[in-house]
DNA sequence: CGACACATGTAACACGTTACATGATTTG
DNA sequence: CAAATCATGTAACGTGTTACATGTGTCG
């Protein structure tokens, strides 16, 4: 949805051609997220077949194909803007809160190796994010924004792991030595989360 | 990635079937990410073709085929909770972001208006995630976790947005009037940012 | 001339989502 | 019996990614 919106976004505020929808993406979020050319343009006949966006192959030449926003298009950039994005729905599947929800809840995990080497990551990205803000020229207010708001993500995700390796530490459990790596023994049948199988079908 | 890894951390520690993942999977992340059985057995098509999981139809019957993890799968479990979830790569693209920093490149939208309206929404949602912690059973601890994930996220965005506020204040803008909403005007032909569209080829 | 950037796409694949089809079993 | 649940999938679609094909313009 946001490299759809956003191409349409650009078209609402003028006409364009593939090509610079991506050079103008690229620059006026500050270099921050590559876009591949492929993908404009089936974006772009994703918008065309939903009627947001119509095309004027004339008014270039015989090579470039300009691109405009219907009024259609123009109506859903301006609901988009005016819709905030939604935050009360489902979480979304962060790799990083899946695995480590699943190192807590399966056996044979060491979870505080896998909180402790994602730490340094976090830490060694968060250094990175910071001295890329401190290099924005000033003015560049979008590519600002990018940056602060990965340097907020990637803060608060360090302040996570903290929380998640005190929560192992209450409660005593550094990791589940595990039954034997047998992969053949079944699945917890001792576990009153396990589904009952259900009786086989006589012939 | 997310969904493919967790099925096959949950068939290393033994093997299961098809409903018998849903159920795990949603019961272990504390049912904060419903799955669709549907995607449990396409992504277990691939395991398989990946030579991640075997099937063993026999097992249970006819009507119900049991997977288990190969060496190699097992191998892919432990490297996944070895390697850290990488943050020093591209910036994912979030919506919200992307709407920010479009709103403040390109003339025509209120960005204080949107940065309002998302901070209700944001807000909100922080209220409902922290009566959800606190309602989260004692002991239960991967639910815990991705409670406090999202609590985290969603501050940062909150305080992110902050921020955005003030460097529009900062920079004396609240909207730009923008052109008029002639769609049919050329693109920022003054904007240095423009590649300059290249020459009709002749004929 | 050759390399590179511009400009248009298509094809193939991964992942996620929803909906549908097909049966068997359980339960009210 | 009828409906819900268990259990297996397939099909179609949206979005994103990478790679490929094709041709023009520019510049050293």
């Amino acid at each position: 949805m946001s490299v759809r919106m956003a191409l349409l976004t650009l078209l609402a505020d003028g006409p364009r051609y593939g090509y610079q929808l991506r050079a103008e993406f690229e620059d006026r979020t500050g270099g921050a997220w590559p876009l591949n050319v492929g993908q404009v343009y089936t974006t772009l006949g994703r918008l065309v077949r939903d009627g947001c966006v119509e095309v004027d192959a004339a008014h270039g030449g015989e090579d470039t194909r300009t691109y405009r926003a219907t009024p259609e298009g123009r109506a859903a950039v301006a609901g988009w803007f005016a819709t905030a994005v939604p935050r009360s729905e489902v979480a979304p599947r962060e790799e990083l809160v899946i695995k480590l929800a699943l190192a807590v809840a399966v056996p044979g995990v060491d979870v505080r190796d896998v909180v402790q080497g994602q730490r340094t990551e976090t830490l060694a990205a968060l250094r990175v994010l910071t001295r890329e803000r401190a290099a924005v020229p000033a003015g560049q207010t979008a590519r600002l924004l990018v940056a602060e708001s990965r340097i907020f993500t990637v803060e608060a995700e360090a302040r996570w792991l903290d929380l998640v390796e005190s929560h192992l530490t209450a409660a005593g459990r550094t990791s589940v030595p595990a039954a034997p790596p047998d992969s053949t023994a079944p699945a917890h049948t001792d576990d009153p989360t396990v589904i009952r199988r259900r009786r086989r079908r006589q012939s």
